[in-house]
DNA sequence: GTTTACGTTGCCAGT
DNA sequence: TACTGGCAACGTAAA
């Protein structure tokens, strides 16, 4: 019997440390092993995965190829430019492929392309083996444990986990690595479309990734940067597997942070360092196991002397809140990273709805404009120019460092959402999808609903003042100060609400708050004045979640879905609600069912910025002169792309 | 069926 | 500094 020829396929797993999917590979001791990456057009152009994410994915795959290296002087990580589900085929036919393995994600993209793999290798006589490893527990497995019901509190996460068992202890790094067989690739590469591109803005030179299989060198290294287009990236936070074990192995050696640590007393404001771990982006890439993680944490705990903080708020319990993100994203699919046809996200008529394809129900990045107002202050709160200090700061953070405080995100997400804007948290997700080094579905979804109220946590009236909560770990606004040093010479009094200083003193100091931008003014510095009355804000989006919440809706009940959910909310009222028919939120129904792809994706028709919707409100009182849906570039997904493709 | 306690991380005034 | 209760009041799970 000829020894297996196997392809191990690296994706969210970039370590050799406890790899279960890894482990599976070498246990079949095979006559070779091809350690890969395939280009993914998905990641590529139509996920918004910003400069500073993906730097931090190509630190990943550089450390990770150095120590298959360091293992096997013959091996390496070999990164191939195009797309698994083209790319597959061709492999296994030229490296006479017996078997494939990686390690399951329950993403709901990633669920697509894998069963489009899986078919694939199928039909080419390939063995493909799958192994959870991603999480502290199987997300399908703990939805099983559940009655088969979305992972919506930590109790029920741990009562689940309890009947699952004990989270296996981690598996250690192999100390050697079978030879790749012959690397040749004696075919076609398939160019994907690379038009829309999510992330043409952020380009400054042509993309050149697809320019041929194994790269610029023909030696199938990660690519560089500029190779994709992007300027340097300017977060301090770098990835690797080697960088993310020596960060852990720091925080564990203080044994009373380890032992001790409670998630809601730890400082948003801090900085350099930071008051949490900053593990989160390994974890999404993969770089640290999670089951590492916990395992090194409760060693801890078990042997501390002292009184140690338990789940939820402990060390721990910050993974379980993973798990639970996880659990409802495996069992709601697509469904759950929007409102629309998610049976646990409540119905919100937040402004700034997102664009609905009536044919899939999908929402994507494009939205309506229903209010020109709220598109302002979403401009102002996602460039860090509303006007309120700590808001700012943080999303100036965001935006040059790629990681914020968990508290910190939930205070920019609670005044975009219910706390201030009355915007729809896809939006705020989107701006975290496109800037977070940490960036994850499951868990950015989950934590956009839960600020928001509209899934995991429902006490609306619980509202972060962007004044009073910072207020509480830096009386000073050192933290202010760092991201905003316009305003450096505030002093404490004034440093939350510059607006209240006179006149006088902002000269004094050297910067005016006026207008909606920030600038100069001659020998001034200029900050901007508060995009509105913080108190009155509160209290408009208090009383509008109230009544929502007492209408009741879930993102696929019926009125949602055909749009009748207006005549339950009074023309007046926050969010687009005026008039009484017409289709969900920001669906439009003016478009052509052939601008939709296969999938139900938007197709780029736009002939302009901005298009005229059909809902704009006949006789409702509220301003909202303009309705225009705010159509970016479409974003077929690949999937699309690829089937058409086989069926000419 | 009803009641009660609780929920990782609010704010404010008062002790 | 660290805690308390009032604020207005949500959904869920246990009792």
């Amino acid at each position: 019997m000829t020894k297996p020829r196997a392809i191990y396929w690296f994706r969210t797993d970039l370590r050799l440390h406890d790899s279960p999917a890894l482990k599976a590979a070498l246990d079949l001791k095979p006559e070779c092993l091809y350690p890969i990456w395939t280009w993914d057009p998905h990641y590529v152009y139509r996920a918004k995965v910003g400069v500073n994410r993906w730097q931090f994915l190509l630190d990943c795959q550089t450390d990770l190829s150095s120590s298959i290296t360091k293992i096997n002087p013959k091996s390496k990580l070999h990164v191939i430019r195009e797309a698994p589900q083209t790319l597959f085929p061709k492999l296994f036919k030229a490296w006479r492929i017996s078997h494939l393995i990686f390690e399951k994600d329950t993403d709901a993209y990633a669920r697509d392309r894998d069963e489009s793999v899986v078919e694939l290798a199928r039909n080419a006589g390939v063995q493909v083996i799958i192994k959870t490893g991603r999480t502290l527990y199987d997300p399908d497995e703990l939805v099983e444990h559940t009655g088969r019901k979305p992972t919506m509190s930590i109790s029920q996460v741990q009562a689940a986990g309890k009947k699952i068992g004990e989270i296996p202890r981690p598996i250690p790094a192999p100390k050697s690595l079978p030879d790749p067989g012959d690397m040749s690739i004696d075919f076609e590469q398939e160019h994907p479309p690379t038009d829309p591109d999510l992330n043409a803005h952020d380009r400054t030179e042509s993309d050149k990734s697809y320019k041929s299989l194994a790269g610029p060198n023909s030696d199938f290294a990660p690519p560089t940067l500029e190779e994709l287009g992007f300027p340097p990236a300017t977060s301090p936070h770098r990835g690797g597997e080697t960088v993310a074990l020596e960060m852990l192995s720091s925080i564990t050696s203080d044994k009373t942070y380890t032992a001790t640590f409670e998630k809601p007393k730890t400082a948003p404001t801090a900085f350099e360092p930071a008051a949490t771990t900053v593990l989160s982006p390994h974890l999404h890439f993969g770089s640290l196991s999670v089951r590492e993680f916990f395992w090194r944490v409760q060693d801890v705990v078990d042997k501390y002397k002292g009184k140690a903080s338990e789940p939820p708020t402990s060390l721990t319990g910050q993974l379980l809140f993973r798990d639970m993100y996880f659990g409802a994203q495996a069992h709601l699919g697509h469904a759950f990273a929007q409102t629309i046809g998610n049976s646990h996200c409540r119905f919100i008529p937040w402004h700034l709805p997102s664009v609905v394809s009536p044919t899939s129900m999908r929402a994507g990045h494009d939205y309506q404009i229903d209010d020109p107002q709220a598109e302002e202050w979403f401009q102002r709160w996602k460039f860090g120019r509303t006007g309120f200090p700590w808001i700012d700061a943080l999303m100036r953070q965001l935006r040059q460092e790629g990681w914020i405080h968990h508290l910190g995100r939930h205070a920019v997400a609670c005044f975009l959402t219910r706390g201030g804007c009355y915007i729809d948290w896809e939006r705020g997700a989107e701006v975290f999808e496109e800037w977070l080094v940490d960036h994850e579905t499951a868990c950015n979804v989950g934590n956009w609903q839960w600020l928001s109220c509209t899934a995991f946590y429902s006490q609306f009236y619980r509202c972060y003042s962007p004044i009073a909560f910072p207020k509480k770990t830096d009386k000073e606004g050192q933290f202010v100060k760092r991201y905003c040093p316009e305003l450096e010479n505030f002093p404490d009094k004034y440093i939350y609400e510059p607006w209240r200083a006179p006149i006088a003193d902002q000269k004094a100091w050297g910067c005016l708050i006026k207008g909606d931008t920030c600038g100069e003014d001659g020998e001034y510095k200029v900050y901007p004045k508060p995009m509105f009355d913080f108190p009155t804000r509160r209290e408009v989006c208090k009383q509008a979640m109230k009544k929502a919440y007492s209408v009741g809706l879930h993102g696929n009940d019926q009125q949602v879905l055909d749009g009748t959910w207006r005549k339950l909310f009074d023309d007046d009222a926050e969010g687009p609600t005026d008039g009484k028919d017409g289709p969900v939120g920001a669906m439009i129904d003016d478009v052509a069912e052939e601008d939709y792809d296969d999938h139900g994706e938007m197709v780029d028709t736009s002939h302009g910025e901005e298009s005229e919707g059909k809902q704009a409100g006949q006789g409702g009182n509220r301003a909202s002169p303009k309705k225009a849906a705010h159509k970016r570039k479409a974003q077929g997904t690949l999937d699309g792309v690829v089937k058409r493709t086989k069926k000419n």
